[in-house]
DNA sequence: TTATTAACTAAGCATATGCTTAGTTTTAGT
DNA sequence: ACTAAAACTAAGCATATGCTTAGTTAATAA
């Protein structure tokens, strides 16, 4: 019994995402999350308790649309570095050309969370291990190596990965592309 | 005539820098100026107009922080790609350890200007821009390399540079040291 | 139909924010 | 000593913030 909610959570959730996502969490006000999610402030609040509490839900929201709209060839059992590339550069050239909210989330997090809560910390370094994995993989796939090497390497692209989210924001897309290609293939030689 | 200046004004800005730093502008409230610095509001507008012109002023003053703290080696005509390996380890454990007050404050004006105030792209662009040169000196210094290869070598390094700003933050000091030493060492190669 | 429960609306609360202003103190030139 | 100019203090202003609450509407179980 009750009244039943106007709103679907997940989509709701979905567009706050986008409002943090472009924002960053401080710059975010209620009034902001009010207008991008199309519900009421009580409606936030009885839903997702607290604005912190809809910053980590939009965090992990974020970290599985990456999954499906960046991370899919990367996924599969037979991708090499040349999936790598593809994705870094889909995801450089995104931020450079504005077709997503602000660069990486994970990332804004990262630099944003001034305490640096524990459960954000949590999310933001299982995404990155994930990410290693999958990096370890494609290296695997594409060049023999010892396994020493291919942790080495996986670190490097994590790295190079995370440098994207800054370097996408002063740089043109062909030197973004350049830096790439550069960086990736310092791994087979 | 008129009273004398209570403060010295480079003293105070060094403070408002701190401040800054530590928190990102959004975060660092003009109370928190005045608390930092030691001075009244009033004063602080007297001298500085506001806040935004106290932050690129900071920002300004940031740079020749790192300038003489950090850049040193890499000024000298015969620097090296070892001191690149020295320079970025000793920031990135600078960070890690908490040593300085938050990361890198160029990479964190990228990250968090959101309309990104000319004036402050400026800035940091120049910054990235002179890092580069002081890497593709290190970098003729050590290797010869055809001026195609030295652009991107030094172009790939300061994207290394960027990633520290993150990667530190969420890795330990070993991992960071293998990072660097294996990032850099791949330019030798 | 009616009672109960939960979601809705909109107004409101305490506090924080960037910046200003009224009024006071200190300096230097005469 | 007197006056003008500049720096100081502290209070205040308009607005914005995260969150709550009083009151209303809608859905279901009896």
């Amino acid at each position: 019994m009750g009244r039943v909610k106007q709103f679907d959570e997940a989509e709701v959730l979905q567009r706050a995402m986008l409002s943090f996502w472009k924002r960053g969490y401080e710059k975010t006000t209620v009034r902001n999350l009010e207008h991008d999610m199309g519900i009421n402030q009580f409606s936030i609040y009885a839903t997702f308790k607290s604005k912190e509490q809809l910053y980590k839900r939009s965090l992990e929201n974020y970290q599985h649309q990456l999954d499906r709209e960046f991370l899919g060839p990367l996924r599969l059992a037979n991708s090499d570095l040349s999936d790598v590339k593809s994705f870094l550069i889909k995801f450089a050239l995104s931020i450079a050309q504005g077709k997503i909210p602000n660069s990486c989330m994970m990332v804004n997090s990262v630099r944003e969370i001034e305490h640096f809560d524990p459960v954000i910390r949590k999310i933001v370094v299982r995404f990155f291990d994930e990410m290693k994995a999958l990096f370890a993989k494609a290296i695997a796939n594409s060049v023999p190596m010892k396994d020493r090497s291919l942790d080495e390497g996986a670190e490097f692209l994590v790295g190079i990965a995370q440098s994207i989210s800054i370097y996408s924001k002063i740089k043109s897309p062909s030197q973004i592309k350049s830096y790439i290609n550069f960086a990736v293939d310092r791994i087979s030689n």
